[in-house]
DNA sequence: CTGAAGCTGTGATTCGCCTCACAGGGTCGT
DNA sequence: ACGACCCTGTGAGGCGAATCACAGCTTCAG
């Protein structure tokens, strides 16, 4: 599939200004970084990037949900982290020495996202300490969700399910609020997310609508509601 | 209690060099670094650093074992990480703008550690890509073996008190090896490592030694003795 | 239209772990 | 020596989620 001509238009230094990471840097470095950019558009359910890869590039989200997951020896699929719009993905294969990839990305949603050469980013990376030490921060960023996501592993299922749609909501757009609507998905695929089994999330869910925690959207999404309860859990913050 | 004088002598930078952190880093910027280092001896089941502080320090692990772990609302603990000789901790507090702990520090083991100063380093870091770049390089690491763990706490009580186990063992000494003997510990410290109650952890050891899988050791301890069933669960490399 | 395939809801059953309860054996202080 | 305390092992019971099984629904291709 060709890409979308009316979301690769145009990229430019403004567009990695938005982007965390690169916030720090010059703007002829930022140039530098666009050299050879690839744009992609991706459907829903089609993979990104694969576990053992060695195909080097920094992919940049512009629109769309993707997940990182990876698999255990028994097939059973683990989602390690789940990234929205102006998010970064496929540094850490730079920074590490053997350049495979240690997960796959998979979109949740249809997704248009921008490749860059990894070669300027590593060359970057050792020379300008604002763009290294902007990834250390980014990593320890994702250290702090991991470990979130590592505690609520905890929890029952309800909590476990709630979890995952603040993560949904939160990250389906730049400075989304909890409240804010979350894309249509299967629920085999919001199981998954929250590691339980179809049935259970089913259930889950339908206890969460009973009691007015959450809701679908007319696009056939869904949204929660109640702030204040998930505050009250610890789920937002 | 006093720093124990025969592990704080001697302090300089072939002690850093060891370090993966600062390896790279000029023995003059190491020298920099250990400016008003101070020696630290713990016994076991001490508190390191608590979350919510704003003390600001490097922790250098010289012996011993320590847990890094969080509270969850209702109390419970989970374990983020297991850091054994030759690991740092207290870096991320650096990075984070509010220099604000995010996590509790706790001695298994006796330990014996350093405190650097914070604000060196947090100097070097913005000057020198060497250091910053190696601090994402660290943090990758962490990413993996979080991902790690966050796989495992999909599997059964087995396969959870096996991987802490091979973590206790692979981090109790420099380049240990997993049938490496792991120190003694009480069973609500590994359980609580697990993320099982302390009776299940008693029965699946118990279960374990029956198979042949695990041996006490004379000191208290224990040892893994198959490797091969190891790495048949996916639990080495 | 019709059948295939995927999604959702729901019951019934099973299984694993948590919890509660308790007994025996160390260690320590007094 | 004695109790207080913590550690370990083990039994019994219950609960929550996985699993199995299936029915109704939509979507879509032929």
């Amino acid at each position: 599939m060709p890409p979308n001509p009316a979301s690769s238009a145009a990229l430019g230094p403004a567009d990695l200004a938005r982007i965390e990471l690169f916030a720090a840097l010059e703007v002829e470095q930022q140039q530098r970084l666009l050299e050879n950019h690839r744009p992609l558009s991706l459907a829903a359910d089609q993979t990104v990037v694969l576990e053992q890869d060695e195909s080097q590039g920094i992919f940049l989200l512009r629109s769309g949900l993707v997940k990182v997951r990876c698999f255990d020896l028994q097939g059973e699929e683990t989602v390690l982290a789940v990234l929205g719009p102006g998010e970064v993905c496929g540094e850490m294969a730079v920074l590490n020495p053997q350049g495979l990839r240690t997960a796959d990305v998979v979109t949740l949603t249809p997704c248009s996202l921008v490749i860059l050469r990894a070669g300027p980013f590593a060359g970057l990376l050792h020379s300008e300490p604002r763009l290294s030490l902007a990834l250390a921060q980014l990593q320890a960023k994702r250290l702090q969700t991991l470990n979130r996501r590592l505690r609520l592993r905890a929890g029952d299922a309800n909590l476990r399910l709630l979890a995952t749609l603040v993560e949904l909501a939160t990250r389906s757009a730049v400075n989304a609020a909890a409240t804010d609507p979350i894309p249509p998905l299967p629920q085999r695929e919001l199981a998954c997310l929250a590691g339980l089994a179809r049935e259970t999330a089913s259930r889950t869910l339908a206890n969460l609508r009973r009691r007015g925690l959450v809701a679908d959207t007319p696009e056939g999404g869904l949204r929660l509601l109640n702030a204040e309860d998930l505050r009250r859990r610890g789920l937002l913050g």
